[in-house]
DNA sequence: CGTCAGTTTGAGCGAGCTCAACGTGAGTGG
DNA sequence: CCACTCACGTTGAGCTCGCTCAAACTGACG
């Protein structure tokens, strides 16, 4: 579903060249299976910085796969404030929110200039039923987003500001480590209001953690971009 | 999948005389769908308190449903701690972490003595193939347990200690209403600590909640009986 | 060059934690 | 039947981590 050509935007690509397909096709898919797929999904213009793919409380019918660039999800909760639920890189799938009560439950905005695939997930449930593999794929994908939201239920409620913005730095490394980029050197996507906001701590913490960490040498911030110096030590507190 | 009888704790009855199966169940399914989905399930006999149902690790095969009684579950992190992920009802599934890595990530252990179902997954599939309604039942379930667990998250960290507190009874007392049983009066099925564990806060804050609420006459609290005495004041700290 | 959003740094405060003591009730064994 | 234990719950006192409020800095953009 995701793809690089000479330009990361293009959208006449297909599945069966994309650089992601590992990563968010099922594994055991056959060249037919993934030309089938290949034929439900929509491939949508490049979205710019702060352009919204759904709103909370819109009619659900697609789930999305980032191609490139990077998504964030978040509520609104009843007392109005915005709720960062998820930080969405290429290769990963969001939307799923929506499947339970027919419409979304979270907004998704691009956190920068970024492209995404469009799955009809009525479509998506047809050929699931065609290609068990397919279906399996889906209830393991879920699965996966029901187990990471509670490992972050678990951050939230037992660790410590510095344990938590170790986490998510470390996971961001992992995930990039995946998409074959550095894993030490990167850029934040999000501001530190949205780290914040994700890791239930306020933006002056969080600005204050990564000062520590510059000045234990754990790390090197300039605005946005991190170089992880110590990755030992940040596993460690990341646990 | 969740009937009474004579017995709450017998066994040989079906799906189709269940009390729960509207829970349950999806919706739509026909006569006919209902005793396939009846054939795959298997009715254990009933689980002493602190017996366990499976434990983190162990090869996942199955999704649970919760006949009578009540269930906990919970990781245990890699620093030794527990952390408490869920409370299930009768009429509510358990047990779908284990479907993303094929094992178990939470354990399971009853609460109190209480019955389930056992619905083997692989079955559950080949059916959900032949029932798309059945599939789609499950994706909803799933995606329900998703937006729960962001719920939860966004309590987490944005919360006090006492809208905490009042959130979770109301969700025992909606999750009861809905059980067709009192949504004022009822005994909760878990310890201090665990509520504690849940919410994020120590088992001395969890206490001193109740006991507050108590002498601003919101609820009667005795050991493990809860009166509800005022639900809108209660609701409105839930929001 | 002024504006404005995002970030950093400092100072003081408070909700919930820690530690400690005590209360309660169920289970056990003499 | 009482004495003892042990898990669980309650209450109090003091402390601490992260929050709040405030001010200053930075860089992008019109």
């Amino acid at each position: 579903m995701l793809m690089d050509s000479v330009c990361p935007h293009n959208n006449t690509f297909h599945c069966s060249d994309c650089r992601m397909n590992a990563l968010c096709l099922p594994l055991a898919l056959q060249t037919r299976e993934v030309e089938r797929l290949d034929e439900i999904i929509q491939r949508g213009k490049p979205l710019q910085k702060d352009h919204h793919i759904y709103h909370a409380g819109e009619e659900f019918d697609s789930v999305f796969a980032v191609r490139s660039g990077s998504i964030k999800s978040y509520t609104i909760s009843n007392n109005g404030q915005e709720q960062v639920t998820g930080f969405h890189l290429p290769g990963e799938i969001f939307g799923m929110d929506g499947i339970g009560q027919n419409r979304y439950t979270n907004s998704a905005v691009a956190m920068e200039t970024s492209s995404i695939c469009e799955i009809p997930f009525n479509r998506l449930q047809e050929l699931s039923i065609a290609i068990p593999t397919l279906q399996r794929h889906f209830f393991q994908l879920m699965s996966l987003e029901i187990t990471g939201e509670q490992q972050l239920l678990s951050l939230l409620s037992k660790n410590t500001a510095e344990e938590r913005v170790a986490t998510l730095l470390m996971s961001i490394s992992n995930r990039n480590f995946r998409l074959k980029l550095s894993a030490t050197r990167f850029r934040l996507p999000m501001s530190r209001a949205d780290i914040g906001n994700y890791l239930g701590l306020t933006v002056e913490t969080v600005s204050r953690v990564l000062s520590r960490f510059q000045k234990q040498d754990l790390l090197k911030v300039d605005k946005k971009e991190v170089e992880l110096l110590n990755l030992d030590r940040l596993r460690e507190l990341a646990n």
